[in-house]
DNA sequence: AATGAATGAGTGTTCATTCAT
DNA sequence: TATGAATGAACACTCATTCAT
């Protein structure tokens, strides 16, 4: 018996792989064409021909083109967070964790300013399931920011302000370099656009006895 | 001769005022459809249904659904523009020039949420040519927020910030009540959401010596 | 608004006409399709191609294939009800009534094999709704029988069979010349499958004072 | 070679029996599923679901979806025939012999409503070599009552009639338990329908002469 | 100016069949 | 022998667009 398992189990586990493999595969082409032209521009067609594949196969992983979006939204909303949380580097500081949050959120989004896209429009199209789990994967990617400012205004860095508002307003604005991408790239770099937004946002919150530990961040708006 | 044209003209005059309705009356109907489903969702005879038209006069007025679509997103924006315009009070000092004007962006926003969600996925559908317009729109209606800055930086009130961002800034968090509304809404009413809004991005932004003229707007955080 | 009722009335009823004429010519062409190969087998661009319209067509007219074929087989059905009807000769007696009925539903059946075997094909694919006009209808087909055989009965020239019993079964015996024709066919012409079930089902029921004057129907069964 | 004969025989002989219970494994699962949906509605999958094997596998016992289907007509056409051909009591009176066949199909046809039903919508679509086959089978099934009715003939106990005819009248109104079971079933008992068809049917046939001999069959028609 | 019948290309989806393993 | 992943042609159905009236 255990021999009989021996030989069994791995035999599964490579054809999970295989099967994983296919998921990604699949994901891999839908993924860029629903970035450029939104899901219902995108037919299953051209993704079985993106990905190599024939449509038929594509349902044997995706029941259906709905569950393919989501699928496709909710793989990238993950990346993204997946990125986020990669791009932070460890700090003591914590208005300085929040400095650098924002930073490495605005550097993921200018690499990803499609996928940001994505998300916005894709989300108004999925079920109440899907738009919980998108949420749900928000509210996960903000977390960092948001324990960091509440550290900061617990540690008296930063004045009494509504964590929950601040660190969603700070994630919009690092958005907006891809939704308001036509406004801002003409009229400044991105670098002119991070340092600009940091020492708008900060210099709001951080307590006036503070700031001299910050003029790196804030520029002339100490 | 002239007795001819003055028969004319005002004919002329008439067929355009009942072209213009009809115009009126089709995108009335596609306006709240396409709000609700978004435009790849609505088809052409629902609108010409819901207006109480054929299809074929739709095409009498608008070239392709692609067109309609341009002119129904434009048609929004311009009515957003219009009511921000119109919610405008005036106001001698800038920087309750810019808080005001910030509320009626809140505030018309929350009336419009639809609206607001439709253009931000629409936007991306359109030709190069629809989004030129999209964009005057959008700058045409931050306007009066941005000459607001300016003066308010001018008069020095505010610190020199880039009036550009800043003004943006503020738009795309008055639009997160209609894109994040499921984030805001069940954690703060609308009045917290738009006190705090103010508070959070004006204290900024105002310089240190001036703060006391502004207690009402700057709550806990002056 | 005489006048103007007096215009759009005809207008609605030609309408109506061309509407009718519409959906006569799509049945006609999905009718012997059907027929020879059942309705799963009949694909809606076939009928399209048969009736020289479009698929789309179709579907002004008929919001589904189930539709389609529920109208065809309550559409031969029906034909075959009326060719029937049609086909009953006044008569007195009720006893060569009975015949007469029986004869014509044969004769009607053998015209119409391919229509018969439909609507047994069709009848369980159809849904509950559909069952219950087909089931209306052949109730109605059978009548002129069964009222023959009441009557008869009540004359004293029957046996006291049961009139819902023999009618059914003589319908279901003429149906089998289309059902069995592959059996009957090569044994027998159509003339002697009459006469033969004719006398063979009728002298089952004549009393025996009574069948000297059916001798022409008997034959050697007198 | 005799031993190595020897080896292979039975060899042989197992694989022989194995493949027939693999064929009897799929069969088994794919009658049920087309008695309750017809053909057309079972995929090969839900075949292979049921009985617990793989897609690939049923092609290797039976060359397309099209050859299924006609095994499984004839498996159920064939299955009609033994329990018939069981169903038969040893009885020496030739009418007797045909009131209990008849009473043995009706009885078996109850129970396998479905499968008779599937027998006739099945038959059509079967290729000319299939119907072959079943027409076969079914004058096979109708064997023993033929032969019953020209005993009788012979024996002076009916009219001259044409055992053909009979025997097959009598099967085709056996079937139509099955095929109008709406019409009968909520009009009367199986038991109803079995005593009044067989009254009905063998009093057209026996010569007055004899009739004594069978009033417990011709009830109130003798 | 206005209608809506008509088109047909295109969509998402299914499923009989094949074949590498 | 047995699997089930993979194929792709076919299906029912939709809808932007045209045009005779």
């Amino acid at each position: 018996m255990l021999r009989h398992d021996a030989a069994i189990v791995p035999q599964e586990a490579a054809r999970a792989a295989r099967s994983d493999a296919r998921r990604r595969q699949i994901l891999g082409a839908a993924v860029p064409l629903m970035e450029r032209s939104g899901s219902p521009a995108v037919s299953m067609q051209a993704i079985a021909d993106e990905a190599g594949v024939s449509v038929g196969l594509i349902y044997r992983y995706f029941a259906s083109k709905q569950e393919l979006v989501q699928a496709v939204t909710e793989g990238v909303l993950d990346e993204m967070r997946r990125l986020l949380a990669e791009a932070l580097e460890p700090e003591q500081d914590p208005v300085r964790q929040i400095a650098g949050a924002f930073a490495a959120y605005c550097t993921v989004i200018r690499e990803h300013r499609q996928a940001v896209m994505l998300t916005y429009r894709e989300a108004n199209t999925l079920g109440e399931a899907g738009r919980g789990v998108v949420k749900d994967l928000e509210i996960r990617t903000v977390e960092p920011l948001r324990s960091a400012v509440d550290a900061a205004v617990e540690q008296g860095l930063l004045r009494p302000i509504d964590a929950g508002i601040f660190s969603y307003d700070l994630l919009t604005v690092a958005h907006s370099w891809a939704l308001k991408h036509w406004y801002f790239a003409p009229r400044m770099t991105f670098e002119e656009f991070l340092r600009g937004q940091t020492a708008l946002l900060l210099s709001t919150a951080i307590l006036p006895e503070h700031r001299d530990r910050y003029t790196d961040l804030l520029g002339d708006l100490v």
